[in-house]
DNA sequence: GCCGTTTTCGGCCCGACTGTTTTCAGTCG
């Protein structure tokens, strides 16, 4: 059972509570939510935790629900989940995941029309909609039959509460929309907000704030952007759309008295926000979007983020961080870390160019020279080549020593005029890698006869993703092992939304890699981000380098770097953990040392 | 059911919007 299958399964059993008796669970639905989303976080599968008798140190996981947990793992099943659950209909809990379906309307439903079956319910409820039944149901009405029609026929195409996008999707859908709401003359100021300014590296939906003397205006303007499918709703200060292309857009209005605590709330994430208002309680204040409320009931405005902070006795947390793993401890200890910027990346390690190296993958489509002007651009000081290892089964080691040693010399003679041509101190320099596979045996893809045609290998697994714990784990230390071996490319090897990544026991990793003067990158593509940021977090605890790399194969590509820099951002990295932060001669040392 | 820089008992974030009501229940973030 994956630790998605489990939260799923806690959420379901505080459905069922919420369905008996809200107000007597009170506090009970609110701890198996708790418990549900901190397994949805974890780095490691609990089935592994329980394997290794360590259910002990899971947030929001206490004695009760962790002999659950135990004798979920046992048994297969867990006995008072199943009474709990018993009691409702078991056709409820596919319901749960179609937006604006909650435990009520689930129940009432299911409940009234005796419906049973949780393979059909979706069907079934779409048919009594159609035949107009649902309409008739006390505190149902025709708004209410529809609205039910229009949310089955978007979660049939899709859209479900857990349906997410990558970064670029929801970054353009942010920009356009911003571009449009800056046309009207009640818009101040917008901004992107919600797990967009987190960098998180899925978006559910995008969350937008205005600074408006006239929010009824903004509204009004908002609601009218052209590339709308539909209105989900719209008030007075809130208001949301789905795109034509069935994203939801949120929309909070405040006037610019109020940006600060508008900018905070809406940021996040809840897990924060939540943190943040259990620590003002304790001093007399209630946060709210609307400002902090004082012990006297007077409303004290924000206009700028960094005030509301400092108000409750802190420093100012950037996005990344806002997660609730400790940051605001930190921030009032003001020991928050200085993380690492865009501004401080100094060259980019894994670029493909189009060098005719015969590879087992893709090659990139520009040239060697056009990607160099592109670094130029980036003011970078280095920037290293790392194309894939010549393909071993369509050559003989011949073959491939003749390849790299042309490639070898093609980059010299590269580098040579590059020094020629340094003109208004900018210059670059290039550096020879490769990206090899490390095969399932844990081989290297490359002959050794080959090893010192290149300076160094960055390795990553490109096959044979769905081996065992022990085994992978074995067979990654051992292709790290090679003296060439510095960089260990998008570790986990998953693709969001497409593929999980592989499931190593990642603290061995961690500690070969801190010990051996290794890095592990982290990947800017936005399908990849990889290593995850929850990992880039564990890594750093354990003293792990970092490289941040594009694996562009295009020169544009390049830019994405900026993606790259905001998962070593979430995983709280400082410059001192990110090697290509260093100046060319430091990290010429590094990457020759052996 | 969880948790501890006021607590091993007694607390547990805060507000917006809709559809159905005529003061609220349900969902969402």
């Amino acid at each position: 059972m994956t630790n998605q299958e489990v939260a799923k399964l806690l959420r379901n059993v505080a459905a069922a509570y919420s369905i008996k008796d809200e107000k007597k669970y009170r506090f009970q639905i609110i701890a198996y939510q708790k418990a549900a989303s901190s397994i949805e976080t974890l780095t490691k599968q609990l089935k592994d935790l329980y394997k290794e008798d360590d259910l002990n140190n899971i947030p929001g996981v206490g004695e009760s629900i962790k002999n659950h947990l135990l004798e979920l793992f046992k048994t297969g099943e867990v006995s008072h989940f199943r009474t709990v659950m018993g009691q409702v209909s078991q056709a409820v809990f596919p319901l749960l995941d179609i937006p604006s379906f909650g435990p009520k309307k689930a129940y009432k439903l299911t409940e009234h029309f005796n419906l049973t079956n949780p393979k059909t319910v979706i069907a079934d409820i779409k048919k009594l909609a159609q035949s107009g039944q649902i309409a008739e149901l006390d505190t149902f009405g025709e708004k209410s039959q529809k609205d039910i029609l229009q949310a089955l026929d978007e979660y049939s195409k899709g859209a479900g509460k857990t349906t997410r996008m990558v970064l670029p999707v929801a970054n353009n859908i942010a920009q356009e929309v911003i571009k449009y709401l800056k046309k009207s003359k009640d818009v101040k100021q917008a901004y992107a907000l919600g797990s967009l300014r987190r960098m998180k590296s899925t978006v559910g939906d995008v969350d937008l704030a205005v600074s408006s003397s006239n929010p009824q205006g903004a509204i009004e303007h908002f609601m009218n952007y052209p590339y709308k499918s539909r209105m989900i709703e719209k008030g007075t200060i809130t208001a949301s759309f789905l795109t034509s292309g069935k994203q939801q857009v949120d929309l909070m209005v405040l006037p610019p008295k109020q940006l600060g605590s508008l900018l905070q709330h809406f940021t996040g994430s809840k897990n924060h926000n939540v943190a943040l208002r259990e620590h003002a309680i304790k001093k007399g204040y209630s946060l709210s979007e609307k400002g902090i409320k004082l012990k006297n009931g007077s409303l004290k405005t924000f206009s700028s983020e960094e005030d509301f902070y400092n108000f409750l006795g802190m420093d100012w947390i950037a996005p990344e961080m806002r997660e609730n793993k400790g940051e605001i401890e930190l921030a009032i200890k003001r020991n928050l870390p200085k993380l690492v910027s865009l501004s401080d990346i100094k060259g980019d390690l894994h670029t493909h160019s189009n060098y005719p190296i015969e590879p087992s993958h893709d090659l990139g489509i520009n040239s060697m020279q056009e990607m160099v002007d592109k670094a130029l651009d980036l003011k970078y000081e280095y920037i290293g080549f790392s194309e894939h290892n010549p393909s071993v089964s369509m050559h003989t080691e011949k073959q491939i020593f003749s390849i790299l040693s042309k490639r070898k010399a093609h980059i010299e003679q590269l580098n040579k005029s590059l020094k020629n041509q340094k003109t208004n101190n900018k210059n670059v320099r290039v550096i020879n890698l490769l990206e090899v596979d490390i095969l399932a045996s844990g081989k290297i893809a490359l002959p050794e006869s080959c090893f010192d045609l290149v300076d160094a290998f960055l390795v990553s697994i490109h096959s044979s993703f769905g081996m065992e714990k022990k085994a992978m784990t074995e067979r990654i230390i051992k292709g790290m092992s090679s003296p060439k071996a510095k960089i260990l490319s998008h570790p986990t090897a998953r693709m969001i939304n497409n593929r999980p990544g592989i499931n190593p026991d990642w603290g061995e990793i961690f500690e070969f890699v801190a010990k051996a003067n290794k890095a592990l990158e982290i990947n800017s593509w936005p399908e990849r981000l990889d290593l995850p940021d929850d990992l880039v977090f564990e890594a750093k605890a354990k003293n792990v380098k970092f490289i941040i790399n594009t694996d562009s194969h295009a020169a544009s590509q390049m830019d994405n770097m900026f993606y790259g820099v905001s998962v070593a951002r979430r995983g709280w990295l400082t410059k001192n953990e990110v090697l290509n932060t260093k100046n060319d001669a430091d990290f010429s040392s590094w990457i020759n040392s052996k």
